[in-house]
DNA sequence: CTGAAAGCGCTAACAC
DNA sequence: GTGTTAGCGCTTTCAG
């Protein structure tokens, strides 16, 4: 593979003119540069990153992390994917590079810094991650790593991050529900320690405000809690709903889609009402809520813009003294069978 | 952030021992070894990867290429993400990274070998490309560029691929209708020359192979020709289908799993006994294939095996002369209502 | 067993 | 305008 070296020869100059062509500089005569540019061509000559970056102490590269975990719920695939989209639409707009980590795990002492302390990235972007070790975030804070977390909200003010407004949105689904008619609510969503989500979290929260801020009497809200996030958990806890007898809620917050498409297949084939009987809606807008018929109505998430906004984030990050950021994106309500749009 | 300059002041060596235990060589004092991972540790050290790859022309990193066109594809999400899958674990397992480019796309002249010209990378997986541009391949033979085509056979030997036996699995679907009891078989495939796909070829192909042999009355045989891979598309057919009279096929090999998914939700407001009246199956075993009712019968893809093999193939054309190597993976068939397993 | 010197490909700083 | 020198962090080769 041809070097500068190579090319300042054929050209018939020193290296470092070679230099200055590649990088643009415009100390050099324009016949020269003719000459060079050619050799170039001729040579197909590559810059070495390695050499560059070496030098200039930049990489030109990202470094994403997102543990294993969460890519084999089907979830995460989903969204995992669509947030990477817009990270690479990004990297794209600014010429850098992207290194997808293979080693991120949340449970085992696995290096997430690693690529950074080896100098493959200029920074780093978590996703995914339910809560980032404490003695990660030490390390992170102590040597500046500049670092973007995506979808959670580091309890540490020198990691930036972007997540999305579920606390609105959960307000959001109650004022909807409410303005369909319905005013026994109920939410359901999931208990496990390990799975723990600050997102679902929030959208409970949020309802919870707007309930209260509407005085509903405390007998017509309800939470309800289930051990996964899966469509079967959802279709089982249709059976939960119906034999709840006549108090049981008529508008419901799902934890998000999976659950709710459970329910729907359920409540199908049980003969029930839909919106009329139970109104719902879900969190994400996966495509197979588009799929089922009712179709599900559902909080979008702005995965692509999260993932472009993160990268902006970390460039602000890498400037000399910047200060860390914080952003919150909205969800966007898409109406559907399980919840029309309101009049 | 701590050289081995830095390690080797502090446990005062010189900066030549460091490098020798950060590389687990055995002619070092076992003392010295010891005091000088002390000061690693205590300086958090890791070994510059930048400095190390410059010295070796080795980067420890593999580039993926895949077009951007492929991933807004739905299908494309679904296999780009298990294909991804399989890529890391071996990367994982062999310790290397992997950067996801962000600039593949297939029409646009994009330099899609420059991860490898920048020394940013030691080889390149393209996924997903219908076809590589001529000159992209011809200097990939001339500069010998370790490369991996998974999911298509490049017509170039110095190329290594991946791929999976569509023939064989296009036969054994013609196999499994008859036994079924089907005789008029019909096969449905896109007809979009941007779009045109090795693999759908190849199991129509298998197919047609597996009728000839039998010796099957052409007039029993039909091939129909479709505008789009979608789910759309799929429905549309439906109704061409159930407009060809008595002597349409009762049984279907759909070019992939949405167009079967379509077809299946046309056939199913139709009152259509699914399989008396058609059997069929479709290509790549989508999760959503399992979710319409009645479950879709298709064949899946090995797209996790087929990751993996890839960059073990990528590997072993980076040894000195190796040569190039195909490689070809079954598919499984992926009973279902619309064709179950054979008694 | 340990160290000194050279060089990987590149760019910044300083001559000419 | 162009070239020379030094150095980024590391490993390889050769001395001690």
């Amino acid at each position: 593979m041809a070097t500068q070296k190579d090319v300042a020869q054929r050209a018939g100059v020193s290296f470092i003119t070679v230099s200055r062509v590649v990088n643009g500089l415009d100390n050099v005569k324009e016949e020269t540069r003719l000459r060079v540019e050619e050799a170039i061509r001729e040579l197909r000559y590559h810059p070495n990153h390695l050499g560059r970056a070496l030098n200039q102490g930049k990489t030109g590269t990202w470094g994403v992390e997102t543990p294993i975990s969460i890519r084999s719920h089907f979830w995460g695939e989903q969204y995992l994917i669509a947030i990477l989209d817009g990270i690479e639409r990004r990297c794209r707009d600014t010429h850098q590079d992207l290194i997808l980590s293979t080693e991120a795990s949340e449970n085992q002492s696995s290096d997430v810094l690693r690529l950074y302390r080896q100098k493959k990235v200029d920074g780093l972007v978590f996703i995914g991650f339910q809560r980032i070790a404490a003695h990660v975030i030490e390390e992170i804070r102590e040597d500046h790593i500049p670092c973007v977390v995506i979808a959670e909200r580091p309890d540490e003010p020198s990691v930036s991050w972007v997540d999305t407004q579920n606390f609105e949105a959960g307000l959001e689904a109650v004022v909807r529900l409410t303005q369909a008619g319905k005013n026994k609510i109920g939410f359901v969503v999931h208990d496990q320690a390990e799975l723990y989500n600050f997102n679902v979290d929030q959208r409970l929260a949020g309802g919870l405000a707007e309930l209260n801020r509407l005085g509903a009497d405390k007998s017509l809200r309800s939470i309800f809690t289930v051990n996964d996030l899966g469509e079967a958990e959802g279709e089982a806890f249709f059976y939960r709903w119906q034999n709840l007898g006549r108090n049981r809620p008529d508008g419901l917050v799902f934890g998000n889609d999976l659950l709710a498409i459970g329910f729907t297949r359920a409540a199908i084939e049980a003969g029930t009402n839909i919106p009329q009987d139970v109104a719902y809606v879900g969190f994400d807008a996966l495509p197979q809520g588009r799929w089922v018929r009712p179709q599900l109505a559902s909080f979008a998430q702005p995965f692509g813009q999260m993932g472009y906004e993160a990268v902006k984030l970390l460039e602000q990050r890498c400037q000399k003294q910047a200060e860390p950021r914080f952003l919150t994106l909205p969800l966007t309500f898409q109406p559907g069978d399980t919840l029309p749009q309101s009049p």
